[in-house]
RNA sequence: ACGGGUGUAGCUCAAUUGGUAGAGUAGUGGUCUCCAAAACCAUUGGUUGUGGGUUCGAUUCCUACCACCCGUG
């Protein structure tokens, strides 16, 4: 049996904080599970806070982050695929793999094994299949058999790499899954809604007057094109807007707030639905502080090894 | 102080000639195995500023008061 510690909680309830302290405490690395902070020079926007990494003189050493240009379409086979060459590195050195991270898919991919087969771009079909409409792309895909989920048919993009990875397993089926099963212990951060709001708040206050809007300005200078940027929502997104003059300061920072306050609540549904499959999460009150939080996971942590 | 205006869901606003209130948004719940900080679905909220009057019936008409806004002093 694999073993792998996680830490998850919606944003801005201090994951990394105990995740690094946790991981220097039992001669841990932390394998980030954060869909934005994998890409260079997007750092006060998806949180990076690289110096936090720094605990008690000694830095933890982290993985999968940093690790492609922005602009480039990270997904989540990529990190399913990089999670499992990073985790196998932590461990063959004899280290403990921290997963930290809030991105719920992420997540659920590595902590329920999702099954991805490598399907590789497939440009004859996607020439077929530029002509068709929406409508018939979906009765394509339909055609290979029960929708994986809805959520494929809800824009072009998906509907036709869902089509492409159909295809590639109707031809290609029954590929030997040589990926191992990581069976993960995992902890959650738990604050009141209310709670998570305001911390979003002030956390977004303090960005955009330390550094957020320059580094957008920066990302844009560099060569991204605002529509790239936007892409990736949130800070990326609202910002872009502001420098671009499409939104005033005040309406963006209410707009930019409230999306933040909707994307907790959405990985608080994750995780429910995540407890709804059997995943068991130790809820972790946020309130306490953090030597507290620490003994909580130990003590767990404890019960489990013996 | 005088003149005018506005008070309806947390917020912005609707409601034909009076028939006991609807939208958007926020909030809440959900969907989810290749862009997921995405995309989509569902849904809870109201003594219509307060008191009185007219009326079978008032958010709508009348009246007093309260609050806020604009103008003039």
């Amino acid at each position: 049996m694999e073993h792998l510690i996680t830490i998850l909680g919606a944003t801005a309830t201090g994951k990394t904080r105990l995740a690094v302290e946790l991981a220097s405490l039992i001669d841990g690395e932390i394998i980030s599970a954060d869909s934005r902070q994998v890409y260079k020079g997007m750092d006060i926007g998806t949180g990076k806070d690289i110096e936090e990494y720094t605990f008690d003189g000694k830095t933890v050493p982290y993985h999968l982050i940093d690790i492609v240009e922005p602009g480039y379409e990270f997904n989540v086979f990529e990190f399913h695929r990089e999670f499992h060459v990073a985790y196998k590195d932590v461990v063959s050195r004899g280290k403990m793999p921290v997963m930290c991270g809030g991105s719920g898919m992420y997540l659920d991919a590595v902590i329920s094994g999702y099954k991805f087969n490598k399907v590789p771009l497939n440009e004859f079909l996607r020439k077929n299949l530029e002509d068709l409409s929406d409508d018939e792309l979906v009765k394509k895909l339909k055609s290979y058999g029960p929708l994986h989920n809805i959520t494929d048919i809800s824009d072009r993009h998906r509907l036709v790499r869902a089509i492409e990875i159909a295809e590639f397993e109707k031809k290609n089926e029954a590929l030997p899954n040589e990926l191992p099963t990581i069976h993960s212990l995992n902890f959650g951060i738990r604050f009141e809604r209310e709670t998570i709001r305001r911390r979003v708040t002030e956390r977004l206050e303090y960005r955009l007057e330390n550094g957020l809007i320059e580094e957008v300005r920066d990302l844009l200078d560099g060569g991204l094109k605002a529509e790239q940027l936007m892409f990736y929502g949130l800070e990326y997104k609202y910002v872009t807007l502001l420098i671009t003059g499409q939104m005033e300061y005040d309406e963006m920072f209410t707009l930019l707030n409230t999306a933040i306050h909707q994307y907790a609540k959405k990985q608080m549904t994750w995780y429910r639905k995540m407890e709804k499959k059997g995943v068991k999460i130790h809820w972790i009150d946020g309130n306490i502080n953090l030597d507290n939080k620490i003994a909580v996971v130990l003590g767990i942590l404890r019960h489990y090894q013996s």
